[in-house]
DNA sequence: AGGAATCTTGCAAACGTTTGCAAATTGCGG
DNA sequence: CCGCAATTTGCAAACGTTTGCAAGATTCCT
C-alpha cells in the first residue's frame, strides 16, 4: 500500500519544524540562516525536514523582525506623457538588466509604475511602505525637484537619469550633452547644415542631448537647431512628426532624433513623402536600440551602454546600503555609424 | 525666528502617532484603514496628524497580520535561452501593461527572473516565501509539468502561454494554432507554396503555431513544412537564419518566423542575399509588435492582442484571488496584412 | 430619570521570525 | 573528578500592525 507523501504535516511555521525536529523554533531558525553556532547533526536534521517538508520560512515575518526586507524598489515615474514609457523599450531593457543584477545580488525587485501628477507622493509613499530596501528611480521625468527634496534625508536611492552640477542626488546615467555634440558634429561632418531637434525638451534628458547639438552648432557658426517637439508614444509621435517635416521642408537637412524610436518613425514619415535617406536628410538616433538595425536604412545613432548603466545603478546602491555615500557616474556614450548619417 | 518644521518628532510607527493623538494604537489603526467604527473627529484629528509627518503604515508588519501583502508575484522563466527573453520586446510589453493593470487593482508587482535549470524549486520557493498574494508566470518555457505541478495546491497562479487539452493550470494566450492556420493561409494566398517555418519548436507555443501552419499545408496538399530552428536572441539568431537561408535556398517560397524579431532578422538576412521581398519570398511574423512597422517593406504578421492578454491575466488572478474556479481564457489572433505576404 | 440600543474606544493577543542573554551541555587539561 | 572554556540550546522579548472582545461613552425612547 503506496504510503504516497501521505499524511505530512503541515509545517508552515518554523515553530511546527521546531516541533517536528524536537529543537525550538530559535534553533531552527538559526540552523536554517545558516549560522555557525548550531551543531552540525542538528543542522542537517532540521535541513533534512525543511527540505522533506518544503519549507520556507515566512519573508514578512523575516523582514519585519530584521527591518530588512531583500527587496529593492523600482519605480518608474510617467512624466508628461503618461501611456508610453511603460513599455518604451529603453525602459524596458533597463529593467531586464536591473533584474539580473538585482538577482545576482540576492535582491528581488519590486515594480511601480506612478503617475506623479495624480499622486504628488509617490516616491515617499514607495519608501515609507516599508517594503522596500532601497529604490531605483527609472527616469527623472519632470519630477527632479521631488526627488532631490528626498534625496536630503533618505540614503539608499540612486536614479538613472541626466546629471546636473551640483544635484544632491545619485544619479547614473549617460553623459547626454556629450551625446548631444557626438551627434551633431556627425550629422555635420554628413554634410548636414540645417539642423533639427525632435523631442521634447521639458525632459531633463533630452534637454541636455539638444544643448549638446547647439554647442556644436554654434561652434560652427550654424543656425541655432530648430526644436521640434513630440510626444514619445508612436501613436501620438507619427502624427506630430509628419506635421513638423511638412512646415519643415526644405528648410532641414539634418535631423537628430532623441530617441531611435523616433527617428524610426521619423525614416518612415520620411520615406511616405519621398525624402531620399541619407541624400536629401540626414537623420540620427539615440540609444542604439534593436530597432536601430532594423530600419532601411539601419539607423546610424548614439550608443548608450544600458547593461553597463543597469550594473552602475546597482553596485552604487548596494553601497548607499553599505552606508557608503556615493558620487554620481556619468557613461560616456558612443557613435554609432549606419547609414543615415 | 523660523519656526520651520523643527522639533517634528519622528513618528514611524503607528503607536507614535496614537501618542501624539492621545488615543490607542487600535483606534489609530481604524481610522487610517477608514473603517466606519471610528468618530469622524478623531479620525481627522488622526489624518491631519499622519499627513503632517508624513506617516504611513509598515507594509511588512500590516502583511503579517493580515496574511496578505498587496503584492502580484511576476515570474519569468528563461528557459533554453537563457540571455534573451528578459529583454524580449513582446514579454517586456506584456509586463508593463500587467503593471499598469494590477497598480489599477491596488497591488503591487514584484518581478522575479528564473532559471528553471539552476534552480528547480524556483515556483515553489517564491510562492512559499510569503511575499506574494498569487503568482503570474509568463511563459511556460519548457516548465509545463512543474507548473502543473504545482497548480494542484496552489489556486492563486495564472500563467501566460498556450492552452492544451485537459491542462490543470489557467492560462491566458493567443490561440496559437489559429495564429499558424492564419499565418499559412497567407502565405498561401499571396502564391507561396514551399513553406517554411523559423523558430524553435521545443518552445511550446512555437510548436503550436508550427502545428497550425502543417494543418493548412497539408489539407492544400502541398509538402509538409520545412522547420528552420534557431535561437531567440538577436545575436545568435542571425547567424542561424543566414546558414537556414543558405540550406534551403530556392527550395523555399514562404517563410513563417515565430517572432516579429526573427522575421525582420530574417528580412535583412534576405536583403543582403538579394532576395525579394515578397516577390521571390513571402514573409509572415507573429506578435506585430512596434518593429513590424518600421521594417522595409513593413511586416505582414499575426497580431496577439497584449493588452487584453495583461487585462485577462489580472482579471482572472483576482477572480481565483477571491476564490473562484476559472476557466482559461484563448484569444484569438488576427491577421494583419502589410507588405511581405 | 431609567434603561436599552448604539457608537467609540482600549486592551491584548495574535501574525512568524530573529536574537540577546543565560542556562545547559560538552570537552579538556590537570 | 573538578574547574574552566567553548559549544549548543532554549527562553522570551522584540518587529509594527490588525482585530475580537468587552468596557465606556452617548444617544434615544418611554
Amino acid at each position: 500500500m503506496g504510503e504516497d507523501r501521505t499524511a505530512r504535516t503541515a509545517v508552515r511555521t518554523i515553530t511546527d519544524l521546531a516541533r517536528l525536529a524536537g529543537v525550538s523554533p530559535g534553533t531552527v531558525s538559526r540552523a536554517l540562516a545558516g549560522k555557525s553556532l548550531v551543531n552540525t547533526k542538528t543542522r542537517e536534521k532540521i535541513e533534512a525536514i525543511a527540505r522533506e517538508h518544503g519549507f520556507r520560512p515566512n519573508q514578512m515575518a523575516s523582514g519585519l523582525r530584521r527591518q530588512k526586507t531583500g527587496v529593492i524598489g523600482v519605480v518608474i515615474p510617467l512624466g508628461h506623457d503618461t501611456r508610453q514609457q511603460i513599455s518604451d523599450t529603453f525602459f524596458m531593457t533597463l529593467l531586464g538588466f536591473l533584474a539580473d543584477e538585482l538577482t545576482l545580488e540576492g535582491y528581488d525587485l519590486m515594480l511601480r509604475r506612478v503617475v506623479p501628477k495624480d499622486d504628488a507622493d509617490w516616491l515617499d509613499r514607495f519608501i515609507g511602505s516599508g517594503m522596500i530596501d532601497g529604490v531605483i528611480v527609472i527616469g527623472q521625468s519632470d519630477q527632479f525637484d521631488r526627488i532631490e527634496d528626498v534625496a536630503d534625508g533618505y540614503g539608499p536611492m540612486v536614479v538613472w537619469g541626466n546629471h546636473a552640477e551640483g544635484q544632491r542626488h545619485c544619479v547614473v546615467g549617460t553623459d547626454n550633452r556629450l551625446g548631444g555634440r557626438l551627434a551633431a558634429e556627425r550629422l555635420i561632418a554628413a554634410g548636414a547644415r540645417r539642423l533639427a531637434f525632435l523631442g521634447d525638451t521639458t525632459a531633463i534628458e533630452f534637454a541636455a542631448r539638444f544643448a549638446g547639438a547647439q554647442d556644436v552648432a554654434q561652434r560652427m557658426g550654424l543656425a541655432p537647431i530648430i526644436e521640434l517637439p513630440t510626444h514619445l508614444s508612436p501613436e501620438r509621435a507619427s502624427d506630430e512628426i509628419a506635421r513638423h517635416l511638412d512646415a519643415v521642408k526644405g528648410r532641414v537637412d539634418g535631423i537628430f532624433a532623441a530617441t531611435d524610436t523616433l527617428a524610426a518613425l521619423c525614416l518612415t514619415a520620411l520615406r511616405t513623402r519621398g525624402v531620399a535617406v541619407p541624400d536629401d536628410i540626414k537623420l540620427i538616433g539615440f540609444d542604439d536600440l534593436p530597432v536601430a538595425c532594423h530600419t532601411v536604412p539601419p539607423l546610424t545613432t548614439v550608443k548608450q551602454d544600458i547593461a553597463a548603466g543597469a550594473r552602475g545603478l546597482v553596485d552604487l546602491l548596494l553601497r548607499r546600503l553599505a552606508g557608503e555615500k556615493t558620487e554620481s557616474l556619468v557613461l560616456p556614450p558612443q557613435l554609432v555609424v549606419r547609414q543615415t548619417a
